[in-house]
DNA sequence: ATGTAC
């Protein structure tokens, strides 16, 4: 973000904002000039360099956002891709959305924002291109927080992320039906339990390890399945966080622990799928070469998480929140935003639950993606999809941003590190995959992460993102509107039209039309702004040849 | 997202 000098700006402050973009040199108080105060008031120019001493931070890091204007509604600012907020009420700091100027911000995802931006001991609140209405939190943001956690800044689907796994084959060699035909007698698609049900103690060790607990468990029935052999525990470094976090297993309740022993290996339904792929466009040489991506390489995408146990945990440590708030006369910003003091010791019994349903959707994937190269590899002897990376993109994690551990809560969005952060590990030279698919039918995008990101604590949009809601797409209300307030059903033949060519499997074939191309944003429009705002880069584009939808 | 609501 270009950010202007000033000599001397008379202003409040929203907390501060740390960013490594550039160091500030200018001074921080006295009076701005009228025209630049005009400048400030269009939303042409929201932010100001200055130097000043705030909470741990050197001086010469922060820097701090003007919320002194009373500002009416959206500003655009002059950078093209971001748009800052006004700060007005009871909210912390001005939140910021980087978006494409063509895709318009629905009012209650930015309500929402606002609403994050007033949680006692927020930092940092940010809108992902693809932002949408979700549950008190919109999906596709991150909020960064010094002494709070907050469930709903995490959602349902804790650990819902995406998983690559590359072919040396050409998509031409490959019929794609008879894969997902094969794919589709081992996984079950939507809701559904498994063949692999865990006892209690086996299923709450697994969940503390994570992927590397794989390593100490029986499951008879999986070792049966699979026709080849294959290592349980197997590329670990490509999985973000090495497809284990710190969890606490005791920390879910006995009926988180219960629908989870069950689920192993299953997809869900809502927009998860797993989709076979052509690349279609090559758009960084080198870094291709170093993932393995190849123009007109046949590839499988996975979009999963944590199935039962993630939404009971959820579930269960709102209640609790509210409960506690309740007891107590802590004042909530409303019902849907509870919230744990990082001193709470419910803060860490969430942060253990959370990451055991994380470890489990990390599981999930997978051994999935197990299931996936064994069918595959029965279909195309001799040939072993390899996995590129795993990631997590609804989750809260301490990270170091400037000097600061900070609990960044990514809702709907990725982590997107770049080469410095990925230092010690085979993404040292070119940053971490992002894997950001589109709606289905549509493109999906391998990117990577810059060093310029510290706007959005490293991370990036998630996907799509949708633009009409699910009653509304599939024309099961007849009030159904899209989220800009048109009428807007799908009929079958434009749903059709949109899935020609694509071949679909679908466990529910009522509800699938919630999925269509037509109720989600523009991928490739909001790809361009995640360019455009220096976030990341695009490395290979990816067309869908056949989707299995729960 | 979800044993698609208590």
């Amino acid at each position: 973000m270009a950010l202007a000098r000033v000599r001397s700006l008379t202003f409040t402050v929203s907390p501060p904002i740390w960013s490594s973009t550039r160091p500030v040199t200018t001074n921080g108080s006295g009076r701005v000039a009228p025209s630049r105060l005009r400048r400030l008031a269009a939303g042409l120019d929201t932010t100001a360099i200055v130097s000043g001493v705030l909470g741990r931070a050197k001086p010469r890091d922060i820097r701090y956002y003007v919320s002194s204007m009373s500002l009416e509604g959206v500003n655009r600012s002059a950078e093209r891709f971001v748009t800052t907020l006004a700060r007005e009420g009871g909210m912390k700091l001005a939140p910021r959305i980087f978006s494409h100027p063509r895709i318009p911000l629905e009012k209650d995802a930015v309500r929402q924002l606002r609403d994050a931006a007033q949680l006692p001991g927020v930092l940092d609140v940010v809108g992902m291109p693809d932002i949408h209405v979700g549950y008190g939190v919109p999906i596709g943001c991150v909020i960064a927080a010094l002494d709070i956690v907050c469930p709903a800044a995490v959602g349902y689907d804790v650990n819902c992320g995406m998983r690559l796994l590359t072919s040396p084959l050409r998509a031409g060699e490959v019929n794609p039906k008879r894969v997902a035909d094969e794919i589709a007698k081992r996984i079950p698609l939507g809701e559904g339990k498994n063949n692999y049900a865990l006892d209690k103690k086996s299923f709450r060790r697994l969940v503390n390890k994570g992927v590397p607990g794989l390593a100490d468990v029986d499951i008879p029935q999986l070792a049966k399945d699979l026709r080849h052999d294959w290592e349980l525990v197997s590329e670990i470094d490509n999985i973000e966080d090495r497809g284990s976090l710190p969890a606490n297993a005791n920390a879910c309740s006995d009926g988180a622990l219960k629908r989870g022993r069950t689920q192993l290996a299953t997809l869900g339904g809502g927009n998860h799928f797993i989709e076979l792929q052509a690349v279609d466009r090559i758009e960084d040489e080198a870094v291709a070469r170093e993932f393995g991506l190849f123009k007109g390489q046949f590839v499988i995408m996975l979009h999963s998480g944590s199935r039962g146990i993630g939404h009971q945990v959820g579930d269960d440590y709102m209640a609790l929140g509210r409960q506690i708030a309740d007891k107590d006369r802590r004042e909530m910003v409303n019902r849907e935003l509870p919230y744990f003091r990082l001193s709470e010791k419910h803060a860490d019994d969430y942060l253990g639950a959370m990451n055991a349903a994380a470890n489990f959707a990390f599981i999930n994937r997978h051994l999935m993606a197990l299931l996936v190269k064994d069918a595959f590899l029965t279909s195309y002897p001799g040939v072993r999809l390899k996995l590129l990376w795993d990631l997590a993109h609804n989750i809260a994690k301490f990270e170091e941003h400037l000097g600061n551990r900070i609990l960044v809560h990514r809702k709907g969005a990725a982590r997107a590190f770049g080469p410095e952060r990925m230092k010690g590990t085979r993404f040292a030279h070119t940053g971490q995959p992002v894997l950001v698919p589109g709606s289905m039918g549509t493109a999906s995008y391998v990117m990577i992460g810059t060093e310029k990101n510290a706007d959005t604590y490293a991370s990036i949009n998630h996907g799509a993102g949708r633009v009409m809601s699910r009653i509304a797409a599939s024309g099961r209300s007849r009030r159904g509107r899209d989220l800009r307030g048109r009428r807007a059903a799908i009929s079958d033949e434009d749903f059709a039209r949109a899935m020609e060519g694509i071949y679909l499997i679908s466990e529910n074939i009522r509800t699938v039309k919630e999925e269509a191309p037509q109720a989600y944003k523009d991928i490739d429009l909001i790809t361009e702004a995640v360019v455009g705002a220096g976030l990341a880069r695009t490395v290979a584009r990816l067309k869908p040849l056949a989707v299995l939808k729960g």
